[in-house]
DNA sequence: CTTTCATTTAAGTTTTGACTTAATAAGTTC
DNA sequence: GAACTTATTAAGTCAAAACTTAAATGAAAG
């Protein structure tokens, strides 16, 4: 599943915001999300389902809650994605300038430097 | 409708890889997207319509012909919301060489520094 | 070992939105 | 202005996906 589509969606895109700030127990997730899109406990558990098979998220279990955290590899890849349009209003740094800077590149593909 | 609801489709995300590396005419776009995705041209005709509606492209009219391109405020905005996820892969550089780096903040909210 | 709490999974319904065909609009060319 | 091109819009169909309720799982507590 392409990153862009598990993210069109705004039940999930806020269980992810939730989670920027840290891990939290599904059930917390669930108090907020369910108020705030009143929807059921059933319908995020399906979504927390979607970001767990998507690679966003993982739980950990801890006793009988599962507290879910972000995987960070899925939003790299969105940030790549959006690299080919960062020429459109970001200010063209020097190459060796970006590289140094966001430091993507050089530690991703290991070019050997 | 949210940047990601926009990007949550894949004819639409390749429109707008099409684009990125330069204006191109409507025409032009749907007969790359119609015979990768199999789709009538009308369909990437609609597809534009919502790229348009929603600001990440515009049209320019030259005779018969629309000639389309980026529109980058969108795009800067799914950046902005992936800014508080970074912490989660980038490497943490000290405020300034943030700043300095991606030299966002400074420019939009203009500080006044 | 049964109850209870936290969460997920299953089954079925409903809604959203992407697609098709047909019609319309606007610009050239003759 | 008739014919042809380029593109958008309208109307209706269909499928994917999000939601609901109900049942199942698994851990802890009594």
């Amino acid at each position: 599943m392409h990153a862009f589509d598990v993210l069109g969606d705004p039940v999930r895109r806020r269980l992810l915001e939730l989670l920027a700030d840290g891990e939290r127990p599904a059930g917390d997730l669930a108090g907020i999300v369910c108020t705030e899109f009143a929807i059921s406990q059933a319908a995020v558990s399906q979504h927390l389902k979607v970001l767990r098979e998507a690679g966003f998220a993982t739980p950990r279990k801890e006793g009988p809650r599962r507290i879910y955290s972000v995987e960070p590899g899925r939003f790299e890849e969105v940030d790549d994605w959006l690299d080919r349009f960062r020429h459109f209003w970001e200010p063209r740094l020097d190459a060796l300038a970006t590289e140094v800077a966001r430091g993507k590149k050089a530690r991703r593909k290991d070019t050997g430097a």
